[in-house]
DNA sequence: CTAATCTCAGCAGAACTGAAATTG
DNA sequence: CCAATTTCAGTTTTGCTGAGATTA
């Protein structure tokens, strides 16, 4: 009665185990597990890595400013700064020169914060790309370099929309 | 100041550019959306290629079956077989041998439905690599295909987690 | 009685939309 | 009055969970 239920990649028919569009899907989906699970053990998730960084490599800046840096939308900013300042890894405090709006910056604990971060991530990059020697680490991130950047900037249709 | 969404790749802090797992999540969304353009041009979304691929490969299968083979959800996979069945691109029947199954079986109109999706697909493939060199396509399918196969064993309940 | 299959109803989370409140 | 900023409430999308009905 046991009908073949054992699974696998490998029970994927050839024609989609083989698209590229799917390979990357697939490569995506794990990177991004893997990702999500070292820094969820640090209680973190990327959007808490992509502000600190950004703030590191910017300094200071709105929430409007730092949404157009991290790619994160300017609505879910706000839960992930309160998060960070909860734990006062960054200070939200009003603009005295526009007071529309709140100068985020980093604090001290926020910088040692972040370069945990980054250990975890790269923790996460090693396991992602255990199975490439680094001369193929380097075709690898190339390639999608390359890749990512034609489609960045208007494609072939039109665009201007990267997320 | 700035136009309210006026982001380029280039924004982004070098530290987040310049990692792989972000660039894989980039390119993997680039591709996403090339395969969902082309096929939403003809009313088709992945699971129907991906259904009627793995019909065409295997031959009829029951519900549960195609669901190992495709990576669809066996609940998600009711919704798909419906539509498809509702252009009568597949046949829905009872299977004889064991009741609790239907038997999902590929239609003439089915195959010719693959076959065009299939070019649809084709077209993506050749917009999202149009960058690359033949050589350069090769070598990128050749090193992510060793990413996911090297992680596609080892998760626990691994499976259905990617699409 | 247990297990497999199909189906449906609803959840969870991630990204986005719209609008109110404040300030320029 | 119009535009930008922050914030919140709610929508949409997507994959998944849980359970009921049927049959082995």
């Amino acid at each position: 009665m046991t009908t073949e239920e054992d699974q696998g990649a490998s029970a994927l028919p050839a024609c989609l185990r083989e698209l590229p569009s799917r390979l990357l899907s697939q490569a995506s989906a794990h990177a991004t597990r893997l990702v999500t699970e070292e820094l969820g053990a640090a209680d973190a998730h990327k959007w808490h890595y992509a502000t600190l960084a950004a703030l590191e490599e910017f300094g200071p800046a709105s929430q409007a400013a730092l949404s157009g840096r991290t790619g994160i939308h300017r609505s879910d900013l706000v839960a992930v700064i309160n998060e960070l300042a909860a734990r006062e890894l960054v200070e939200r405090t009003p603009d005295p020169v526009d007071r529309r709006r709140n100068v985020i910056t980093l604090t001290a604990a926020g910088r040692r914060r972040l370069h945990k971060l980054e250990q975890l991530l790269a923790t996460a990059q090693e396991e992602l790309l255990s199975p490439l020697s680094e001369t193929e680490r380097e075709q690898l991130v190339g390639l999608l370099g390359r890749l990512v950047a034609h489609h960045a900037h208007g494609g072939p249709t039109m665009g201007a929309d990267d997320r």
